[in-house]
DNA sequence: ATTACATTGTAACATTTGTTACAGTTACCT
DNA sequence: AGGTAACTGTAACAAATGTTACAATGTAAT
């Protein structure tokens, strides 16, 4: 099995842990461990302690009440799973999550975790930061999704990537990720770039995207 | 103007302020008072403090590069705004807030809310509780908006209310209100209903609802 | 260079949703 | 009871997107 790594885990880092091994025996939690295929937390499970992934890979998934898979999420160790539900008022795990390698999860009840918070700022202001960053993830998604047409959420994401320039620019993902990202099907995203080329609001050269009426773009995010 | 109410905000109840003004004497924090309209906070803006709203009413906008108004969420006092963007790494407002009354804001620095939270475990959890209900929150909008055909978020929305029985219910919103909570227009939610009826899958009178086909419902989820 | 594979462009058609308009119904007020 | 406003049902048409299929182009490996 592989080899923690605790510091580049995004509540861990910076903590000043000299010593992981004496770290982890003052800390009260709980080691375990998994096989592929095998459930790790069941939708709607309580939780009541935070769950680590210290090693391996696991997908969380959404499960509808007719067994259909809605969302689906890869998660890599080193991460905390699903932090802002231990302190939610409901607090029950939202997805299924399952195993996709050997995996190790360290277990720490929420007593340990509010024990840690307040003997070690730094910790808590991780913890913070981390569920703070979540939220706002989620923000700009819901943002994204909120725009109704193609051709709005291409301009939402293109103005972003332009930063406010005329300069040309190269994007990260081909259109079967766009269309992906913008949960749209792939030839509508090619048919609404093509138009949008047509109209001269934009210059389009493989991945690099050049926008040629700035106006004309924001009135698309209308 | 009227009277704050510190104990019914999100982070500040159950603290046992016997003493709501020594309390506030006791923390580092500067009062502010808003007219009707004034700007109480720019988008963009760098968000190094926690606003509460303790007296009135505001609006939260986000507005777009053309200037377009894309959202808008109303929040009455007391509340926290944005508590969420204190602690993340991008730490600016994502809105603009708007005075709607006569407002008192409390503007408390990041530094004495980090030392609130390490003197005052209930503090402390009040504030991760809130973060954590907001991200529960936008987790199940985003579910929402993720399903795409207005029969399928129609699904969503009436098996969550009728709570795995087939008995009858109702529903405390009108197809207007419903229409905007999945953001589709108000006679598309009434064609789709009236196609759900008539293939049998459920039944209206009103405001009350039946399932009669709970299989074809959760089919309509994928 | 050739092949195999991934990516992109495009077209025809089906489906879903939006838009606008109006009629019927219910709720409420006096 | 009558009048008014809100809510609901429905229809015709427009617009946007999905689906499927295939051609054109680019990319990488050998």
């Amino acid at each position: 099995m592989k080899k923690r790594e605790l510091d580049s885990c995004p509540i861990c880092h910076n903590l000043n842990i000299d010593d992981e091994e004496s770290f982890l025996d003052d800390l009260k939690c709980a080691f375990r461990y998994y096989e592929k295929n095998d459930t790790i937390v069941l939708q709607g499970q309580l939780c009541d302690a935070l769950y680590v992934l210290t090693i391996g890979k696991v997908r969380a998934e959404t499960v509808s009440e007719n067994g259909a898979i809605i969302n689906v999420e890869i998660v890599e160790a080193p991460r905390p799973l699903a932090p802002a539900f231990l302190f939610s008022d409901n607090n029950r795990f939202p997805v299924n999550i399952i195993a996709l390698d050997d995996v190790e999860v360290i277990v720490i009840p929420k007593s340990e975790i509010v024990r840690l918070m307040m003997t070690n700022p730094d910790f808590m202001q991780n913890y913070l930061a981390h569920n703070a960053n979540r939220t706002q993830f989620l923000t700009s998604r819901l943002q994204l999704l909120s725009i109704k047409t193609i051709k709005g959420k291409l301009a939402h994401y293109l103005l972003e990537m332009a930063r406010n320039t005329d300069r040309p620019f190269v994007v990260d993902k081909n259109q079967s990720e766009l269309a992906e990202l913008f949960s749209v099907a792939r030839p509508s995203l090619a048919r609404s770039l093509s138009e949008m080329v047509q109209d001269g609001v934009i210059q389009i050269h493989r991945r690099e995207f050049r926008i040629l009426d700035l106006n004309k773009m924001k009135n698309l995010l209308v």
